[in-house]
This record gives C-alpha cells, sequence and structure tokens, in this order.
DNA sequence: TTGAAAGCGGTACCAT
DNA sequence: ATGGTACCGCTTTCAA
C-alpha cells in the first residue's frame, strides 16, 4: 500500500469547498462559519493531514527555523550551549537547523549558504571564519545574524561573556587565594592562528591573563604546548610561594589534575589549578576542579532573544555580556 | 540599502532568455550552447544569485536532508555519533536536521512530524517513544527510518553494537582477570521505565550482564541508585576475592573511581571498574578506565549508508550488527 | 537550442 | 462566509 500525502486540494474536494476555505478551518482564521470549520477538521483528521512546510515557508516567507553554525560537538561547552539554544527556540515556537564546521572558514560558509538557501528566519553563529571578504558575504546573505563565542567585528551583534575580564580577575582570584605564580596553559590554538582562523574567545582569554599579570606585577608565563616536564619544573621551581597553573579550558585544567597526580603534586597543597566553562563532567570528577561558570543556559536564551528581536525587526539591539561566576573548587 | 535576493526569473530577464533555459544552465542540464549558457552563468554571478532550496525542494519533491532524532548532546556518546552522521552525511551532499527529544515522547513525535513535514528524505531516530500507537504513526509517515541506540520493533531497521552481547562476554573477560564478582550498576534508567519510556539499549546491556552472570555461574547484584556506602560494603565484603564494578556507561565508571578514591581503595588491586561508550574525556582522565569502544563512526557510516539504501528504493536491507572492542585500561 | 506553461502545496487578496 | 486565483521560486515536459 502506497501512501501519498494528503493536501489541503483532497480536503477541499472531500468538503466540497474551496482550497482558501480550508485554509481558514486549518489556521483558525476568521471568515468561515463554525460548522464548515468542524467539518473540514474532521476530514482533515480522516485524511491524516500534515502541512507541507516547505510550502508553506515558500508561500509566507519565513521558516520559523533558525540556522546554528557550531564549531562541533564533542565540546561539551558547545553542545550544552546548543541544548540551550534548541530550548528556548522551541519555547518560542522555532526549531533549530544546525550546521557544524569543524573549524574550516570553507565548510563554514558553505554551511551558512545552505541554511540562508533554506531560507531560516535567523543565524546562530559560532564564527570560524574572519576578514573583510567574510564579513561582506555574511551581509549580503541579509539574515539577521547573533554571533556567540568567537566574535567576527562590532558590525554582527555578539553575546558572551567578557572572557578577558573573567581572567583577568581569574588572576587577581588566585593570587588573593595566597599564590605566588600564575601560569596560563593555552593549548591546541596556534595551528588555528596560523591558517588565520577566528580564535578571537581564545586570545581574549589569554589577553585577559596578561592584563590580570600586570595588574599584579607577576611574571607572565604562558604555555602553549602540554610539555609535562616543563609543567613540573615551573611548579617546583617555585620554592618561596606557590604556583597555579590557570587553563583556558577545562580539559586541560583535567589534564593538568591527573599529571600532578602522576607525579606526587598535591592539589592544593603545593600546586593550584583553575579551568574554565565548568563543563559537565567537573560535577564527577573529584576533586572539584575550580572553574567559570557561564551560565550557558542564560547565554543560549539571550543569544535566542536578540535574534529575535533582529528577526521582527527591532533596530533597537546590542551586543550583550553574560555574567558569570567562579565555581566552588577544591583546587585552588 | 535593501537587498533582494535575485531569482531565476532575475537572471531571465537579464538575459532575455526563459526560466527554463537558466535552469539547463545552473543545473548544467543537456539542451543549451555554450555560448548562452556562460552568459547566463556570468549574470548569475553579477546577480549573486543563490538557489531557494525551499523552492526548489518542492518542486522535485526531495530535500538532501536527513532528520535526526536524538535525545539529548549532554551525553557524549550522542554528541559523537550525530558528528559522525553529519560527517558521513555531508560526504554524500547530504544535510542533517537535528532535533532532541530529551526523553520525551511527545516532543519526539512533535519533532519528527515537523521533519516529515520539511520533506527530510529519511530520519535516523534514537527512539524513546514504543508500542504499537507509535509505530503506526512513525509509518504512516512513509519516510525511510533508521534506528539507533534504542530499537522499536524488528518493523524498523536497527543499527547499533549489540549491548547484550557484549556485557555477557564482559563478565567473562573480568572473571578471566581473575575477579570473583562482578556488580553490575545501572544509574537512572528506573524512572524512565515507570514512564513507559524506550530503554531499550539499557536494558539490553543489563540482560547481557544477566547473562553472563548465569554463564559463569556467579550471584548477580544490580545496583540502580549510586548509594556510596553500599558499593563500598559489597567491595568490601569480598574477602577472599577481588569485586568489579561493570557499569552501564562510562560517566558511572568516573563516579565510582572517585569513590573509590575518596575512600582509600586501590584500583585495580583492591578492586576493579569496568565503563562503556569510551566516550572521549576518559582520555584525559587517569588510570585509564577499562571501557568498550563501539566504534562510533562506524556506527555513523553504516546508520547513514543503510539510510541511504532506503532512501534508494533499496528494498534489500537488513539491521546491522557494529563491531566493538574492549578497551586498554588500568582499572581491571 | 529555446520558450511556454503546468505543476509542487500553501497563502492571501479580491470578488461575490 | 465562501470561491477564485495569482503568487512564492524552481523543475520539467511538451512544443516550436
Amino acid at each position: 500500500m502506497i501512501i501519498i500525502a494528503s493536501t489541503i486540494k483532497d480536503i477541499a474536494a472531500l468538503c466540497g469547498v474551496s482550497e482558501g476555505t480550508v485554509d481558514r478551518a486549518l489556521n483558525n482564521r476568521s471568515g468561515i462559519s463554525e460548522k464548515t470549520k468542524s467539518r473540514i477538521l474532521q476530514a482533515a483528521r480522516e485524511l491524516d493531514y500534515h502541512p507541507n512546510h516547505l510550502a508553506r515557508s515558500l508561500a509566507k516567507g519565513s521558516t520559523y527555523t533558525i540556522g546554528v553554525v557550531c564549531i562541533n560537538l564533542s565540546n561539551n561547552f558547545f553542545s550544552l550551549l546548543i541544548e540551550a539554544i534548541e530550548a528556548i527556540a522551541k519555547e518560542n515556537g522555532y526549531f533549530i537547523n544546525l550546521i557544524l564546521t569543524h573549524n574550516d572558514p570553507v565548510r563554514e560558509m558553505e554551511g551558512i549558504r545552505y541554511l540562508a538557501g533554506r531560507k531560516v528566519d535567523g543565524l546562530i553563529i559560532f564564527p570560524v571564519g574572519m576578514g573583510k571578504e567574510y564579513e561582506k558575504e555574511l551581509k549580503k546573505l541579509n539574515v539577521p545574524i547573533v554571533t556567540v563565542y568567537n566574535r567576527i567585528s562590532s558590525d554582527f551583534i555578539h553575546v558572551d561573556v567578557d572572557g578577558r575580564q573573567i581572567m583577568r580577575n581569574a588572576v587577581s582570584y588566585i593570587v588573593q587565594k595566597g599564590y605566588s605564580r600564575v601560569i596560563y596553559m593555552d593549548v591546541g590554538i596556534q595551528n588555528l592562528r596560523r591558517q588565520g582562523i577566528n580564535i578571537y574567545s581564545m586570545e581574549e582569554r589569554r589577553n585577559g591573563y596578561l592584563e590580570g599579570i600586570k595588574d599584579e606585577m607577576m611574571k607572565e608565563i604562558v604555555l602553549e604546548d602540554f610539555d609535562k616536564d616543563r609543567i613540573i619544573q615551573l611548579v617546583e621551581s617555585e620554592k618561596h610561594g606557590k604556583a597555579a597553573v590557570l587553563c583556558s579550558y577545562d580539559v586541560l585544567a583535567i589534564k593538568v589534575l591527573n599529571l600532578f597526580r602522576e607525579r606526587g603534586i598535591k592539589v592544593p597543597d603545593q600546586a593550584g589549578i583553575m579551568g574554565f566553562d565548568n563543563i559537565d563532567i567537573l560535577k564527577t570528577i573529584s576533586p572539584r576542579i575550580q572553574s567559570v561558570d557561564c551560565g550557558i543556559r542564560n547565554l543560549g536564551r539571550k543569544a535566542f532573544s536578540i535574534l529575535l528581536r533582529q528577526i521582527n525587526k527591532d533596530r533597537n539591539v546590542h551586543d550583550c555580556v553574560i555574567g558569570y561566576s567562579f565555581t566552588e573548587g577544591e583546587t585552588l
């Protein structure tokens, strides 16, 4: 048995009315008698009618779908943020169409083109591309855009925590806990930087660290590789005080914690560790790693609501800085 | 300046040809002279033409998009599998449209309806619904479907590892390592079971454990709560031998590891731990937790390729069991 | 090789 | 309250 999806036309034929009338019934618009309306709805049920969103969107010019262009899902921060965006979008009757870029600007632009071609009402982008050409392309799409995580430029509304300020404060926070040295760890972005990929977020965080170090008049040390011996050597050379490792993201902090355990360095007695993002898995790891909570749900809500205001032609939208908090941790 | 997306009509007008001819040029179909073709392509570039996929799909009846209906993204196993599906889909010129169900069958059916209304060419579902009504609804959609993770019934093609067999073998594997007791840990499904939600995968795993226990003529112990004292008591009561905790998923294994560390139980000297899924984060945790690798990439590829064969009207498709391997671990 | 026109399934406006 | 119809943008078939 072949099932052919029924259409408005089928219902109209069955009820002996026009397509327009069926539309009035189905979308409860005015100008229809209760009697014909219920007759039509009944017929729709019998025929197991379900609307074709393609046709509807084509006719209406809007899809009630927003495109989300994300880097990957392995990163727990990203997947949680997408869950948050999905949830708030759903509350507002929107669906999301997800594209992954895997840090490839070409893939990214392809994906964005696809979404634009599918006429999404707006885009939330975790950008990996950058530059004048890139911006021009995006603007030509003429679709409302909100960026998160990485910023493109001031021409695009950006919603995020202020990673720079947070890291700057983190340095002071660590110093106040009595540490005499703060080592910054920032692994895996050299390659991306070399390829001209947008690493705004990571650079902000590192610059914040550098500013914090200046504030405290300390000596800066930035590690761009996970060089175990180097880390240990740095920590152990801190004879008259104690060193802490400030990591640009939590996974690094976990690795440092394991390294210290491996080498018999007691945390936080002999050295401190602090991460960033407060990813889920930290809950299951002991000792509880000190981290920064970026209020992912809030971030997702804000990003969506600002996008929605753009979609609804609100001209008065601006960047939004999300609040954060230092978590309670046992590693500082 | 308002930018209006250009259409085939615009190109046709600019070139003084018909829309049909423009279509021939754009989709390099036969029946057009090189000269007009290049003229049209040139015009398309000038007008910055990009196809409207909604219209195209409506006309062609296919979208080159597959719907993925997943439970959530917090679970690393799910997010990795989705990454794998996305990658292979992309290789084949397909995009994915993602819906999250959060273990809610109502949300799930809404999402599936939406995807069907958007005329996706096929669906990959991590089902949470079950039952005759549910199956009937799905069948009525008349869309190719592949299920992963949970099975619905033999009426739907299913692709996954054989969790039952794996767990059964895991018991023997543990016993061969010299353990005298295997405790099974399976937290968080009681609620779902009570609500009538599909937990096929988790039940298969547990049943496999029970079978393994029978094979080995041991005593079964299934823990459905993370009761720290109970776990410790069970482990410590194993005086003449050693107990291992077999966990239905890795996050539990991490928690058990932490518990043991907290209570001073040496792993694997005094007790063993084994997880399931081999999620990413295990790489960063030491000691390396013994787990089961389900070849997620392979699973994603197979699920997609079987779906694709269904889309292409291949009648000869069957369930597929994915190979697995026990990882190298330091906790057994 | 090219043009004309009839769809695809809804929506929306103008008559009646 | 209802019918009729011209779109939305692209594809496809039949004539020319």
